[in-house]
Formats: C-alpha cells, sequence, structure tokens
DNA sequence: ACAGCTTGTATTACTCGGACAAAATGAAAT
DNA sequence: ATTTCATTTTGTCCGAGTAATACAAGCTGT
C-alpha cells in the first residue's frame, strides 16, 4: 500500500469509458441473466471463446472472473467454465440488476423484486425512524424538494428518488442493510424507468413519500413502516399496470 | 457455446485447490474487510503490488477483478486502485463474509447481520408456509432429523442447520430471496461456530426449529413468521453470550 | 494582472500475444 | 478394480506496447 487519501469527499468526477473486461463481463452475463446460457451450459474454451469476441485471452479471463465473482459461472481446469444454477447468482448485485434489466425480466423476477423491497424496505424505515439524526432527516427532506421540482420524469428527479431511498436506508445504521442500498437503488431506477414508459403517468408518487418522511422525521417506527408498506405497494401497483 | 449439460445433478467431485488469483483477493479482501485497508486508501501499483505478493501481474489483476465485482475496491488508470467505501461492499456475497468471518468481525457487524436474518428470514418463513410442496417438506424434515441426529456440534449437523434455512428460503419459490440463501447461510455457517467456541453449548436450538418446521408444514404463515422469529431471537441472543 | 482554456507530460491501469505449468477427466493398461 | 498415462482445459507467467487521465505548464483574451 502507498497512500491514504484526506477523505476526499469529491464528486466522481469522469464517466470512465467501459474496459473492454467489463464489456466482455456485461455482454456474457446478460446472455446468462436473460436465458439464452442456461445454469449447467459449458461455454467454449477461453482461446476459442476471446477469438470470437475479438479480444485477448487476458481480457476474457477478467471477464470470467467477474462473473465468477457475481456467481454466475464456475471454471476449473478439463472441465471448463459452466454457467451456474440461479441460486448462486447474485441477484442484488447492482451490476447484475442492470444485466437483468438490459433484457426485460421475467415477471417472476419482478415479482420477487417487489417481494423483497417490500420485507425489507419498511422496517428499514422503521429503523430509521428510531435511529435517524437531524442530518438524515435534512438529507432526505432535500432528495424529497428535489423529486418534487424535477419530478421522476427527469433523470434529476429519479436520481433525487433514490437518494431518499439510499438516506433511509443509511439512517438504519446497519451496515448490511446499507449494503443492499445499491441493489435496491438499482431496483428503484429501473422499475421506476418502466412505469414512465407508458406515457400515462400513473399516480403521483410524492405524497406517499411525504408520509414516510413524516413518520422518520417524526421518530415513529410504527408509522414509518405502514407509509413505506403503501409506497413500495403503490411502486408494485404501478409497474404491474405498466406491463 | 458449446454444449448443453444434461441435468448432472451430481455431487461436487473435488475440493480444487485454492488458485493464486483466489488466494491473492482473499487475502487483500481480509485486509480490507478487516479495516487494515481503509476506504480510500490506495493500493501499490500493479507491479510492485504483484511483485511483493510474488505473483504475476496477470493474477494479481485478475483478483482486482474479483475485488472490484464485490464492490471492494475501485481501479482507474493514472489515478490508480482504492478501496471503495463500506457501503459499496456487497457483504451478503458469501466469500465477503467469509472474510469478514475470518478476522473477528465487528460487534456493530454482527448486530446488523442478524439485524437483517430477524427481517428477512421470519417473513421468508411465512411466504415459505404459503407456498411450499410436500417436497419442501420432506426436505425440511430430513434436514431437521439430521441436524438432530448429528447435533450442532458436529460438522453434519450444522450442515443440516444451514440445509433446513436454505429449504426454508427455497420454498418461498422467489429467486430474488432465494439468492440470498448462500450469504445467510453463511452468516448462520458462522456464527453457529461462534456460539460453539466456548465450550458451554448453550440451549437446544432443536425445539425452536421443530416449532418453524410445523408451521410451516401445516402452512400457517403467521405462526411460521412468529416461530421464526424466536429461532433467530434464540440465536442471536446466543451468539452475544458467547462473545 | 488574472481567469479560463489549451497543451504537454508523466503515471497508471489496460490490452495484447505467446509460452509453459498444473489440474482433472477419461481411457488404457495392469 | 486399480493404476498409469495421455489429453484437454484452465491457470500462471512474462514482456511489450496502448490508452486514459490527473496535474502542471503555457497560452489567450480581457
Amino acid at each position: 500500500m502507498r497512500g491514504r487519501s484526506d477523505a476526499p469527499q469529491g464528486e466522481k468526477p469522469a464517466p470512465a469509458k467501459e474496459r473492454i473486461h467489463t464489456a466482455i463481463a456485461r455482454q456474457l452475463g446478460v446472455l446468462i441473466v436473460s436465458g439464452a446460457y442456461k445454469p449447467g451450459d459449458l461455454l467454449d474454451n477461453e482461446i476459442a471463446s476471446s477469438e470470437q469476441l475479438q479480444v485477448s485471452r487476458s481480457a476474457y479471463r477478467e471477464a470470467m472472473r467477474i462473473l465468477a465473482a457475481k456467481g454466475l459461472v464456475e471454471s476449473r481446469p478439463k472441465t471448463g467454465t459452466r454457467v451456474s444454477p440461479q441460486s448462486h447468482w447474485r441477484l442484488l448485485d447492482p451490476e447484475v440488476l442492470a444485466w437483468l434489466f438490459e433484457s426485460q425480466p421475467s415477471l417472476e423476477f419482478l415479482k420477487g423484486l417487489f417481494e423483497l423491497r417490500m420485507i425489507v424496505e419498511p422496517e428499514a424505515a422503521a429503523l430509521a425512524a428510531s435511529r435517524r439524526t437531524s442530518d438524515d432527516v435534512s438529507r432526505m427532506r432535500r432528495a424529497l424538494q428535489d423529486m418534487e421540482r424535477n419530478t421522476v420524469a427527469t433523470d434529476e428527479g429519479r436520481a433525487a428518488d433514490r437518494e431518499f431511498h439510499d438516506a433511509v436506508l443509511d439512517a438504519t445504521r446497519n451496515p448490511v442493510v446499507i449494503s443492499l442500498a445499491s441493489g435496491i437503488g438499482a431496483a428503484v431506477r429501473w422499475t421506476t424507468i418502466y412505469k414512465q414508459r407508458d406515457r400515462s403517468l400513473p399516480r403521483d408518487p410524492m405524497p406517499e413519500h411525504w408520509k414516510v418522511f413524516d413518520a422518520i422525521a417524526m421518530g415513529s417506527p410504527d408509522e414509518a413502516r405502514i407509509a413505506m408498506q403503501a409506497l413500495v405497494a403503490q411502486a408494485q401497483e404501478d409497474t404491474r399496470l405498466s406491463l
């Protein structure tokens, strides 16, 4: 190790062009989670695959390490690289989630995703209500105001939406719950876009959001839980309608 | 792609020796999650690091891809590779979890882990109670019988314990919840070992397990939820006492 | 003199190609 | 049935060159 940053806290300055290993991982990742490659399927060997994809073996191997780290494939000498059973996939990993949404995800999966949000987020809101600091409250208020000003029809509005959900999870002060934020955030992002697709923007999501905010700000776990249940239920319903 | 396996369903034949990239990822992963390397810290460049670790640059780079895939580090040209903020870590990834438990995890983290189990598993049990098939029930019964026969003092008993929890999550028929099984299973494994460490094995966990089983077998979601709450609470309490 | 833009330079990860080693399967020989 | 051996595949290593980017220096217009 060489250095230690002194709390840079700055913004991420650059979008950064996609690297080859990332691109290969994404391409194959999409093929796997979309079902084009099925669990148990054997991939071509490294030489053949890297030639087909027009990349070096090193880049292809790094892509394999990424997919393996996310539980999508498993490699062994002589046997080759096989697609792992779905139960091994890290479905809440933000990148896996992004790959899933890159090709219409199955209804079964969408249902499952909302079912988990319905389990986790209300309890998270309840925890947040009992542990939030005034900083948390300010952050949530700011997020909702941004969301209100821009509406969820804009990128800024959707970012504010995610920021609100992140702030709630952060306020739980539970590192494990917080680590789910990136996954849940991705889910929020994609399903919001879905809802937006068919023009008839459904209901105004702001009232439900403010109810959650009020309950958390007031420090009422039970009310926060109920309000968040209503919020997720509405999102679920709107997403269901747009399909 | 080349072939498609015909449902091999066989056991995993080999333990497989740890590869170098895996070993490096684990070593650095442990250093990161244990706090030896802190978020924002800059790692040495690839050349220096791979030389210090006595491995090739390729192997080191593949290790970096693994760590990056799990959200532990982020690499960019010119800037180098830095440890990511904790909120980016995939804390429920089974490997990350294993790395955490390789060096005494913080109390804060253990609390968070049980808090999440307390949120997810009772609801999962409730879902399982309303969706389980007779096959699920048989599987759970077999697991509990194995657990009873071997006790949690043995590896076989602990494996049966995990098998039971897996069976419950599988019975939810929710792919996202099921994908949490490997993480929760790892948590069950490690905390069970923890409890075992101090000789005085605390309470007999079987009665609570059978209550969960009965409720699920009977198809009573509410009872299953409550029984699972009690089960996790007991595990939490026993773990707390042994620390 | 100064703010803003452009250019240059050095550092770093990224990509490539080729070679050999090690693991594991399945067949052959005992 | 057991052991031996050959083959396939991933694993590991090395060395070279490319591309992205932070930072400093220079330029430009006011």
